[in-house]
RNA sequence: GGAAUCUUAGCUCAGCUGGGAGAGCAUCUGCCUUACAAGCAGAGGGUCAUAGGUUCGAGCCCUAUAGGUUCCACCA
């Protein structure tokens, strides 16, 4: 057990330690790192590759070390594994592997696409850190002249589209209208005469092209648009490049080769114009991709990258969840999971970074032979030549995220670890990187390893600042943990991260709420030392420090029935916090858990036990109270644990030593013996007597320090046992200076006051506090809503279809409360008439 | 354009497979009662977005509408 304790703390620390560890190839983290650089005055491609790689790593290990110094300080007892977690060492071996291999199956590949070009950071970025602004820009309608049969130009029949952007029509490659479009069926296996550029292309016709929009027409630039790319392959169309990486124009733009795309974009306007081809120019708004980071405007470039063929890769992941094997939960997310699944397209690796897990091909200085393996060739298997240049780009941070289930545990050696943690049980996330994560842990799970990474994913939500934002950095509104850690402790962290929230949906982050759960770290502790205090008491200590008494079971007679009742109530929370944590219901679990300690355990059983520890002498009676207050405290500490780790230990270290670590103790179950439905009932009458008595004395602004003899009038046996096995601390909690159980109203005063609850009838003789006028406003009130109780429960129950349909259990529930109503409604009406005579 | 999700007390949110509306904070009243004033006792406050439907019974299931949030795709 101690052993996969130390194990399992250390797959904590890995678990904490992986984010700065193998954050690479992640855009984000380049640029930080190039920021930091300039403001040293360096540039990045001054250092080269393996320099910038070295200060990248030091300002890494620098980082990871605070978060190894605080995990230490919280416990851990992990450290920093560079062996694991280098880009140059275990990590990069993995990757490396799994490249090569998935290369030789087919998997991997290399092919053009469209891809978004940042032509400032000068990278292509993921399609995740595209974002899409409204601007306003231009539609600029253009014509170009259609070819005639002889091959000469037409100056008469032309073919009008609009467009966004002009500059891209120096890589026009064909026109293309809708195969139905009436309007343009006579120009199908015509050509156009592209102008500028004076080059001929085709019109192809493609269900891509809406008729709808616009005048139907629509010109295709295979190089520049990721549409027409697809539609330029449909077609085999040429792809012209007519631009830089840096957004200016290329030799392919004929005359306008070296300007800007802005420029250029003028000129062709200017040109078009100038030659009567420019029909007008109409305003428009539309979403325009940008990067995230710069703002710059995206260029699509057509450019070779490094794919992952995923229609094949992505079933077993898909069987997976449709036959349960991974559970999502909630289950919502599988809607999500499966949008993204059916559709799901080849997945570019390839980043131009430097930050990252370089990509293990080589191409031929001679011949351009591709070899990808795991180190450099000697020969060129081709040529023979014994030259070789790396493939410069890195590999997208999510390509060795995904390994991290396994190549964490050590993989693709076949570790202890890995044979105990792998597939592990749960792996809890939130819900934005379902697609960049979670699907591709699973797909690389199964192609690696064959089995599934994880049984179970358990989503939550993001938290959110106090006015529902997200938490950014340029906005400044985030919490660092360790702050709130230092204020308000880590448990009251985790519990409020825990509580009021649904899995998957977001939470907004307040003070008030840690403070709230702060409040209850200290009602536990306060509760515990109670207890710890009057234990001591008790057991008391001679010279040599040893216990003079012990606190043992009591038999079962001697358990009083307070004791019954916060245990059989223990025992029910037992089994409901089981289920629901079963069903990773964590937030309602752990309510339940609170409701308890504070409410029942804090509130209502310590006070109805302090009266047998203070003012009584009898120790069979003071063991079975204590011995009670410890195992249930104990109990509920079990079930407060996964919430509240370290204030729980620590408590539970102090109130026993059987164990050594409430950690590895064993979870409460329920147990049969300890449920006592009529001692519960029975409670909770004497607790309503308390509530009435209690909401009476404050309504009639009685200082707490006046008591008053109660009388409690019952013609049920049972009854009158119950609160006379209870008179102690019934007295106490009702503010009592005696309590006289009797069966009918002798000796009571007329001018009483009366409390009515189910079965009894309780006399507060208050003779010159009481206004009978009130008092009997107050009956009626009472009356009143009796009376609508009942009219409900007797509507349900003369329903006949009520009757036959609802479940038996129901019925007899609402026969129960109808027996109940009816007898408190007897004694309202008979209290009613005594003070109004 | 497609999809998901939300609308419950003044605020932030729970409410698990349909069976008499809850918590925290805030508000009001009274208490320094020997574990706890970061506390105790009590009170007020909700036609569960709107309109239909299914059901003996709807905050919960179905349909439509309005508004909010998010994700995906992005139209020349």
């Amino acid at each position: 057990m101690q052993d996969i304790l130390i194990r399992y703390k250390r797959m904590q620390g890995y678990n904490a330690l992986w984010q700065p560890g193998t954050d690479h190839a992640s855009i984000a983290t380049e640029v930080k790192i190039i920021e930091k650089l300039k403001e040293e005055g360096i540039d990045k491609h001054d250092l080269g590759r393996e320099g910038f790689l070295k200060r990248a790593w030091d300002w890494k290990r620098e980082y990871g070390g605070r978060i190894i110094s605080q995990l230490k300080k919280l416990g851990s007892s992990c450290d920093w594994d560079r062996e694991r977690f280098t880009m140059d060492e275990g990590c990069n071996k993995a990757v490396t592997e799994v490249f090569v291999k998935m290369h030789e199956k087919g998997y991997i590949y290399k092919g053009s696409r469209i891809i978004n070009w940042c032509p400032v950071c000068n990278t292509s970025i993921s399609d995740a850190e595209v974002e899409y602004q409204e601007q306003a820009g231009h539609f600029w309608h253009i014509k170009y002249p259609l070819m005639n049969e002889d091959g000469t130009v037409s100056d008469t029949e032309f073919l009008t589209f609009a467009t966004t952007r002009p500059e891209t029509m120096l890589g026009d490659t064909a026109v293309a209208i809708h195969p139905e479009d009436e309007r343009y069926q006579h120009l199908i296996g015509r050509k156009v005469m592209l102008p500028l550029m004076n080059r001929v292309i085709p019109v192809v016709t493609d269900t891509y092209v809406d008729r709808e929009f616009g005048t139907g027409v629509v010109k295709i630039t295979p190089a520049h648009d990721p549409n027409d790319f697809e539609v330029g392959k449909r077609h085999n169309l040429p792809i012209i490049n007519v631009m830089n990486d840096d957004a200016t124009i290329n030799g392919n733009g004929g005359k306008f080769a070296g300007m800007d795309r802005y420029e250029a974009r003028k000129a062709i306007v200017k040109e078009l114009d100038g030659m009567g081809l420019l029909v007008k120019i109409e305003d428009h708004t539309h979403n325009v991709g940008t990067h995230d980071r710069c703002k710059t405007t995206i260029e699509p470039l057509v450019k070779e990258q490094w794919f992952v063929k995923m229609d094949e890769l992505i079933k077993p992941a898909v069987e997976a969840v449709k036959n349960g094997e991974i559970k999502l939960i909630p289950a919502r997310m599988e809607k999500t999971y499966f949008n993204w699944t059916d559709n799901i397209r080849d997945w570019c690796i390839s980043r131009q970074l430097w930050w990252g897990h370089r990509i293990p091909a080589y191409y031929c200085d001679e011949c351009g032979e591709v070899v990808v393996a795991a180190r450099e060739p000697e020969v060129c298997p081709k040529c023979g030549c014994t030259h070789f240049t790396q493939d410069p780009d890195t590999l997208d941070t999510w390509f060795s995220s995904a390994l991290w289930p396994f190549e964490t545990l050590g993989w693709p050696e076949q570790t202890e670890d890995l044979k105990y943690f792998y597939p592990t049980d749960v792996l809890v996330t939130g819900y934005d990187i379902i697609f960049f994560w979670v699907i591709r842990m699973i797909f690389s799970g199964y192609e690696q390893t064959g089995e599934r990474p994880f049984k179970t994913v358990l989503f939550h939500g993001l938290v959110r600042d106090g006015q529902g934002r997200k938490m950014s950095k340029s906005l400044g509104n985030g919490i660092d943990p360790l702050d709130i850690i230092d204020q308000y402790g880590a448990d009251a962290l985790r519990l409020t991260l825990i509580t009021g929230n649904a899995p998957g949906n977001d939470m907004r982050f307040y003070y008030e709420r840690v403070e709230n759960s702060r409040n209850f770290a200290n009602k536990v502790w306060n509760a515990s030392r109670f207890i710890l205090m009057n234990m001591e008491n008790f057991m008391g200590s001679d010279e040599s420090g040893e216990a003079a008494r012990q606190i043992i079971e009591p038999a079962p007679q001697d358990l009083q029935p307070v004791d019954k009742w916060i245990l059989s109530r223990l025992n029910t929370l037992v089994q409901d916090v089981t289920d629901n944590m079963d069903s990773f219901e964590l937030g309602i679990a752990v309510q339940k858990v609170y409701d308890f300690i504070w409410d029942e355990f804090c509130d209502w059983y310590i006070e109805m036990v302090k009266p047998r520890l203070y003012s009584t002498d009898d120790s069979v009676s003071q063991n079975a109270a204590l011995w009670t207050l410890k195992t249930v405290l104990i109990d509920a500490l079990k079930l407060l644990h996964p919430y509240m780790p370290f204030i729980t230990e620590e408590i539970f270290l102090s109130l026993q030593s059987g164990e050594e670590s409430i950690m590895i103790s064993s979870w409460p179950v329920y147990r049969k013996e300890r449920s006592f439905p009529k001692e519960e009932k029975d409670i909770e009458i004497i607790k309503s007597a308390v509530r009435g008595i209690r909401n009476i004395r404050s309504e009639m602004n009685v200082a707490p320090g006046r008591k008053a003899h109660v009388f409690v009038v019952s013609g049920d046996e049972g009854i009158l046992r119950t609160f006379s096995e209870g008179k102690l601390f019934f007295a106490t909690l009702a503010y009592a200076n005696g309590v006289t159980i009797q069966k009918d109203k002798t000796g009571i005063a007329q001018d009483a006051v009366s409390v009515v609850i189910a079965g009894a009838t309780l006399y507060i003789p208050f003779a010159d506090l009481v206004d009978i006028t009130a008092e009997i406003q107050r009956l009626e009130k009472e009356e009143k809503r009796l009376t609508g109780e009942l009219a409900r429960v007797n509507g349900m129950l003369s329903n006949e279809r009520f009757l036959s349909k609802a479940p038996e259990e129901k019925i007899s529930q609402e026969k129960e409360k109808l027996v109940k109503y009816t007898q408190m409604m007897e004694q309202v009406k008979k209290r009613l008439e005594q003070l109004r005579a």
